[in-house]
DNA sequence: GGTAACATGTAAGCGGTTACATGATTAG
DNA sequence: CTAATCATGTAACCGCTTACATGTTACC
């Protein structure tokens, strides 16, 4: 995020929850002691930088902050895939359920996903403008985010017409 | 897992890796300490059923198990949708890395969507006939599954189509 | 004058993982 | 005979979260 151009622990925040949040997230209370630790590497360097009063430490990339960047880019790893989702796992078990509050549970897992559509067509704007600079990969991911959820959003609704034919039938 | 007939802690450990693992995992190591925990909480009940002279415990949930099942599923808390995934990390940020690199990282994103589908339709049997006997849900959260990384590789794959038509361009 | 946003920090604790450890049984 | 599978257990640790704590500045 720094080598993004996000200077300061509360903007790192601030850019995490408006643009990667739908596959990553991460606590304040996590930030500045990680900052800490990448200036005690020599990975990013800090300086003090108030506005006023204010206390505000904002920091850059070293040449080799940048290289390790790269380096773990393109490390090669396994990526594999983890997902861990209450909304999913509670819909696993949902036949459990008497059939009312099952179509409740689905119904809620839909909405969700259709909300994430809404709140991520909302930065569809500001990732175009990145991609014109050149940052085509954040569009990417939210173009990524968008079709998951909207996947997700017609899985569900076939799911639920299929159920309501049924009940309707019997 | 319980409630559906999974008996002991390796069953349940197996019934997680072949149902659930898309979107949920739990460690072996984390499963007979939460069996401990349900049966001190009268939720299951566990008796010893050796097999020969090897060690087994079988457990089967209690009325009040039960009941807190379905409370939990049915107990209408939100339901944040968070999934931590580095191969995206990895993605967003692939705009620091030369082109030929970033490719390959969108490869590998792209290529591990399509073998969890693989993965996902060799499932898809048995929940169908699951289904059959009155557990529709699993199948619903195995389509999920299929729907959510049939959208990644589309998308993945538009987006590196158009990347390698502007690269031939230049 | 008060609320929201800016800005940074720490202590306590928890949920979960990795790694280690052991032994029985089945299939090739 | 030996590898894979069945089966259970624990110790150490770690990343991360929640909650608490503090002060400034902008805006209505």
């Amino acid at each position: 995020m720094i080598g993004l151009g996000y200077r300061s622990g509360y903007e790192i925040k601030q850019a995490v929850e408006s643009s990667i949040r739908f596959f990553w997230t991460i606590s304040q209370a996590q930030i500045y002691p990680s900052l800490d630790r990448l200036a005690d590497e020599r990975l990013v360097t800090g300086r003090s930088e108030p506005s006023g009063r204010r206390a505000r430490r904002v920091y850059s990339l070293t040449a080799s902050g940048r290289a390790a960047l790269r380096a773990w880019l393109a490390d090669g790893e396994e990526l594999p895939f983890e997902l861990r989702d209450v909304g999913l796992l509670k819909l696993f078990f949902a036949d459990a359920l008497p059939d009312a509050e099952a179509a409740d549970l689905l119904d809620a897992v839909l909405r969700r996903s259709r909300e994430m559509v809404e709140t991520l067509r909302v930065i569809e704007p500001a990732a175009r403008e990145a991609d014109e600079e050149g940052n085509g990969y954040p569009l990417l991911t939210l173009e990524l985010g968008i079709a998951f959820h909207e996947a997700m959003v017609s899985t569900c609704a076939r799911f639920a017409a299929r159920r309501e034919k049924e009940g309707t039938g019997t």
